[in-house]
DNA sequence: GTGGTCTAGACCACG
DNA sequence: GTGGTCTAGACCACG
């Protein structure tokens, strides 16, 4: 996998892991349905405990982004993405502020912080799916 | 103050206080030189623990928004704000990734993105006294 | 058949298997002595493991819903269903509990909840050949 | 605390621990805003894992029947229970279907299932809240 | 003192 | 072989 954890970063680990999956899914690199490495074996890749990596997949599952089997394992959700719910736009929306305020408060200019968003937007976005096209 | 904590929200209190005080600043509710409560009474108003409160301002003291004066007590930072470091770049660049991708993920138009992103900067320095110029 | 299994579900496929063969009973499209698929029959018409039917087919077996033959295979119960047990009653108290609590908890009606379990008990035993009388 | 738990059962014990506290929840032993023993706590009473308590109060929390603070810990819901969700409904209807089911095959009268339902809920509900009307 | 996170290791149900 | 459950024990952030 593509996944690169920063043991020694505040953000919890299976919080980084859900991140960049999802990250994956968003450039592609992950399509629904594409399986995932098993609890164990991403575990033993990542040099991290199974434990850690089943509540970032539980995390994912109940959020809808993955689909648990029985055997077959950790897929990606194939059976269409949650959309943009409250709730992630509540969260959007307060850590967007936190973020703004920031910005604002140090002199950084509109101009400059949307054209970060975008572009990290567009980073993202880019390369999905055009492979397939 | 104009700070509201949501005590049972799962960022550390000491956390929204900085981000609460951060946004009084952008807003223009706070100005340079301002005066804000004692780390006491600001415990006191808001119900929680003194410790709390030292441990926001330190924070913002170390990070150069705030001033803390022995007698004069604690004052927004009159030597001008801190700019937009290369910590914060990163910072800022990291969060936004995780909310973009996730954005894209659900489904999340670039247009609606970036129009959130625009809009919630502009709500906060809309107030600091430039209006809507 | 008119199984349908949900291989996402966290309800084990055995068990779901049993539910529905029983409930395929409880309606009348099985009636005593029907046969039903043979073992290597019905795995590969739902796609599942033979061992998977197999141990849907134990169990029914030795709970007296199912008679097992060495050539005629598998058929409903001929010599009368077992009838309401001293286990069959605290299972069921067991988990209306559970269900009515959480009911309960969750402001519902007791009108309401009664509705449900009769809807739910006349859906099933009115296409057994009584039909809406 | 009023549980108790079954570590013979097939049900996990977190399961056990999470329909009992419900069920305490719906007679009323615990109301709104009531504190619960600390995971460590209630772990060492009952004679199991921390991790095993932390997992029911987790899944509590996130259904919305219980609040978990910084410090003052655990604390049934105060803000308004959930209400009947459409997946509680869904649970309702599938679990009573098979109980159902089972029952009709078994002959069970219509009245008698439905007495037991009814039985079943007054039961609880009848405990809630009268202590201090 | 409390919950949150992480590790290590074990057994089991499912298929 | 896979995820699910449970235990035991540790360190840490929060307050």
């Amino acid at each position: 996998m593509f996944v690169e954890l920063d043991l020694q970063s505040e953000v919890p680990i299976y919080t980084q892991l859900v991140e960049q999956i999802i990250e994956g899914i968003a450039r592609g690199q992950l399509k629904p349905g594409d399986p995932l490495p098993s609890v164990r074996s991403l575990a033993a890749d990542l040099g991290i405990n199974l434990h850690t990596v089943n509540k970032a997949y539980q995390i994912m599952k109940q959020e809808g982004f993955l689909q648990i089997h029985r055997k077959q394992g950790v897929v990606v959700q194939s059976g269409g993405m949650p959309g943009v719910t409250a709730e992630f736009e509540a969260k959007l929306e307060r850590q967007l502020k936190a973020l703004a305020a920031e910005g604002v408060v140090r002199g950084m200019q509109e101009e400059t912080f949307v054209r970060s968003c975008l572009d990290v937007f567009r980073q993202l976005q880019g390369n999905s799916g055009k492979e397939d096209s």
